[in-house]
RNA sequence: GGGUAGGUAGCGAAGCGGUCAAACGCAUCAGACUGUAAAUCUGACGACAAUUGUCUUCGGAGGUUCGAAUCCUUCCCUACCCA
């Protein structure tokens, strides 16, 4: 007999400090971590989106950090197939996979999974781009209607990248998107999230300081490179992220620069904001009250405990 | 001292006799979301009851009117201009 897997997952909303703690206790505990980072995925946007130290990152191995050129695809499912490769290699390797990220998404991809099937089709969804172009979205989401209703039930009519995706599914396969959701992966492993929580007002001040070292620590020099080689924030989605889109407007003259970090603070605010109401829905998650002073190794303790505690 | 423009809910800003608790934007709060998720989308937002409900508001005080944020008088304040 062999007892389940355990897998430590540190969540929290943006500028929680869970990249060092999870840098602190991979140390520790001899782990890797697997950044479940819709962005730190991409090159070139270190400052952007508080990519680990270089620091950290020579100190324990991290996954899904600077991998992919900005003008390169990736998406949830995706990262939930990857990863779980990644989870069952480290664990071959006697080692322990900390998952360390914000987007909640990716979490429950990796940890619950998704559907396996790839599909995509980029003929299919430039058509439906153009059917929404020239007939509107109440079209479309009529056609989801038709042919995939319990889809249409749970998907809003206005969220119309959910109606194409979910048509674009239909078109592709001949299948319904609520049908193959019904197909979860096999998971041979138990997470344990715990999530940094803080006082709302402390949070926003940790957001606020933390855009003002981005600035400090080269924000513009970045986003220019990035604008050099030819990415936009129009064109390319990694590139449309909290922080870069708003330099690049900042470049094209659209506001000033107080103005620009003024919005930078704001949209993170904000994204910090959806990030909780995401979090705070999974009712697996352990909450930690972080406080203002305390630092990574004290918390990086309390986390510890808590694991060790995490019985399946 | 004179002149002009203003003072509206947390801020900005509409409204200029009834349909105004008062448009709209921002901030804030709450929520949705299984493949672009740092994205996308929804709702609440004077107070209280928390669905049709009640109460107190539109610088202050008076007044006109069946009825005022909207008209009149007066006072206070702000900005700019002339002294």
């Amino acid at each position: 007999m062999r007892s389940v897997k355990k897998v430590l997952a540190i969540v929290g909303p943006t500028a929680s400090g869970k990249t060092d703690i999870s840098v602190e206790i991979a140390r520790r505990l001899n782990g890797e971590i697997i950044s479940a980072d819709s962005r730190q995925v991409y090159k070139g946007m270190p400052v952007s989106t508080s990519q680990p130290s270089e620091e950290n990152l020579n100190s324990v191995k991290h996954h899904f950090i600077s991998e992919l050129n900005p003008d390169e695809e990736f998406n949830s499912g995706e990262f939930g197939i990857i990863g779980r490769k990644i989870i069952d290699d480290i664990f071959s390797r006697n080692k322990l996979p900390v998952i360390c990220g914000g987007s909640g998404l990716y979490i429950r991809s990796l940890i619950d999974g998704f559907f396996e099937e790839k599909i995509e089709s980029k003929e299919i969804r430039e058509r439906l781009y153009r059917e929404l172009n020239d007939r509107g979205e109440d079209y479309l989401y009529e056609e989801l209607r038709r042919v995939d209703p319990e889809s249409s039930q749970i998907i809003p009519p206005r969220k119309v990248r959910r109606v194409i995706r979910a048509l674009e599914i239909y078109y592709a396969t001949g299948k319904k998107i609520s049908e193959l959701q019904k197909n979860l992966p096999e998971i041979n492993f138990k997470t344990f999230q715990i999530g940094l929580s803080y006082q709302r007002k402390i949070l926003y001040e940790r957001i606020n300081q933390r855009v003002d070292r981005m600035i400090e620590e080269g924000l513009l020099n970045e986003v220019r490179e990035l604008m050099n080689r030819g990415y936009h924030y129009g064109k390319n989605y990694p590139v449309d992220t909290v922080g870069v889109k708003e330099v690049m407007k900042y470049f094209e003259g659209e506001f000033s620069f107080e103005e620009m970090l003024h919005l930078i603070k704001q949209n993170t605010r904000r994204y910090a904001k959806r990030q909780l109401t995401w979090f705070r829905k999974d009712k697996r998650i352990l909450w930690l009250e972080a406080g203002d002073g305390e630092n990574a190794d004290e918390l990086a303790e309390k986390v510890l405990k808590h694991f060790e505690e995490f019985h399946l």
